[in-house]
DNA sequence: ACCTGAACACCGTTCAAGT
DNA sequence: ACCTGAACACCGTTCAAGT
């Protein structure tokens, strides 16, 4: 048997990360298994690694295009001043969050420490932010821009983390979106009446 | 072969605990199996199944045990001021992550929705929180202490899992130190002169 | 060159059988 | 009553063999 030629590896590819995501999202990702896999796209395991290294790499492939989509809708947002700007971004992260809650939530699962792709990926994520800072108090260092950005950035991801892995009914996003514009909102506030924080 | 009895159920069941906490702490939670465990008590994988249902329940129980380490040390401080109080808070709680992390870690890990005993368990961290911002703005109603201190408290937990995710060296605790301390004193100094937050 | 499918070493869980 | 260890149905990964 084999040699079937039916598809081009990249055909192959994009079935296999196609099934993939939709294991995610219906079962989640600890549901996801090269066997499933295989048996959606018609192809036996051996194949899929034809294409990736294992199931890591596998998961690192849609670990990206789930960023990729959310810089994607991070980057097109437009906003009347810094204050909403950012309001915004953390609006639409936690909209993100829920509309896929399962690939957002394999990006940050997993012990392995993230690797140079991670980085590469969340870093203009961050720039956005910072940028908005930069707007805010242009006095300041870029370094505390940055500082600024990561804290409450990573504040709002727990916020949505937290919100969202308890359950996922209407009441509690409503009540995750409030605990984030909050966040937000007095954040800033204190950071611009804030001269003793350091570096 | 079989009945030993060298030791009575409530004695495997803490060597059982014991060893499983060391594999988690020295190899992560994904590395922790029945096998292991079975191994390292000296008993065979069945014996696991005469105290716990099953690995999930295993694990629960590790993760009960952590929450209430973590409980133990947030209750034992004492401030100064509502601020120095919610820094001295936020700040263990970092301190906790770092020098437990693999046992913190598994305590957000997975996907199971959170069980009963999740919100019984944290309930009073939160308390705790919210008390202190009770004392910061005795005017504003218990539903804005309650709300301040889940979104501030996730915040601290989002910089704690962001930050120790990537590396665990003395630079990045460092940094997450300094993240948590800006969001804390920000946060604050934002909440106390914010009356736009309704409900 | 592409693909199969059997094999290997794991995993959690069960349960008849031994003392 | 306590505990074993073999069995079962999974899992990821490999690779000789087929076309």
């Amino acid at each position: 048997m084999a040699r079937r030629n039916k598809h081009s590896l990249e055909e192959i590819k994009a079935m296999i990360l196609d099934a993939a995501e939709t294991i995610i999202t219906d079962q989640g990702y600890s549901a996801l298994t090269v066997r499933k896999i295989a048996m959606k796209i018609g192809y036996t395991v051996g194949s899929i690694y034809m294409i990736f290294d294992n199931m890591a790499d596998l998961a690192d492939h849609i670990k990206i295009k789930t960023i990729d989509s959310l810089s994607g809708q991070l980057q097109h947002l437009s906003a009347h001043s810094p204050e909403q700007a950012i309001a915004a971004l953390s609006r639409t992260y936690l909209k993100f969050a829920c509309e896929n809650f399962n690939c957002w939530r394999m990006v940050f699962a997993g012990e392995a420490e993230c690797p140079e792709w991670y980085r590469q990926k969340t870093a203009p994520i961050h720039s956005l932010i910072a940028a908005q800072f930069a707007q805010l108090a242009p006095d300041k260092s870029a370094q505390q821009h940055q500082q600024a950005a990561r804290a409450l950035w990573s504040g709002v991801h727990g916020i949505c983390m937290l919100s969202l892995s308890e359950e996922a009914d209407a009441a509690t996003i409503d009540a995750a979106e409030k605990d984030v514009v909050l966040l937000v909102e007095c954040f800033i506030g204190g950071w611009l009446i804030n001269n003793t924080a350091k570096n």
